[in-house]
DNA sequence: AGTATACATAGATGGTTGTCAATATGTTTT
DNA sequence: AAAACATATTGACAACCATCTATGTATACT
């Protein structure tokens, strides 16, 4: 997964709305009726959210009839947990550390 | 750490030279000037990205004399991360789920 | 066939973003 | 004091974004 990947997923979740929608699908898939209902967003909105969200690989969907269920990837979204999770934030930070300046 | 905050962190995190950056920080802190030197970008650029991830609490500086030298504030990190993981991505979609709108 | 429902697309709008050049601020060195 | 260095701020600009209204498309129900 590249990095212009990992950040495309991020620009996909940096929206309140889209974060509510990831969270509702994490426990398991939903329709779009159903999203809709709890988000304070009209129809149309929804839809650009969830064309976000499935562009970018996060979420997939299935069409049933009328209805598009919708759910999160889970092997997209794994990927994207081991990038985050291989960041390691080192705690320590050695202050005497040499600067690349010291010439 | 409200979902305003998650989403402020990705937004942060939704541009790959600022991704670049956290992956540099994530082998420890790293002084303004070490950074500039491997992104392609002008100093004016690379201070706002520094502001970006500043303003989130994903990065937090420390400066001596004329350096600032920039790391990963690992608690907000953590949150974060705590955050993500908590994603289930539920595998078991049951097909015949009910939807909301079987009335 | 006609109506209702679920979803997508088009177009508009106000706000935000990434980037740069120019300039300012503060620190170290000579 | 002057020059060099590290970083921040300002102002500008093109590109992008979240949202809406209006409309289109497709499916289901009566």
């Amino acid at each position: 997964m590249t990095r212009e990947e990992v950040a495309n997923i991020c620009k996909a979740m940096s929206d309140a709305n889209r974060l509510r929608i990831i969270e509702m699908l994490s426990s398991g898939e939903k329709c779009g009726c159903e999203l809709l209902e709890e988000l304070q967003v009209t129809q149309p909105t929804l839809s650009h959210h969830m064309k976000v969200l499935s562009d970018c690989g996060l979420v997939s969907s299935r069409i049933e009839g009328k209805w598009h269920h919708y759910s999160i990837s889970s092997e997209r979204f794994a990927d994207y947990k081991e990038y985050i999770v291989a960041i390691s934030c080192n705690k320590k930070q050695n202050k005497e550390v040499s600067c690349c300046c010291n010439k």
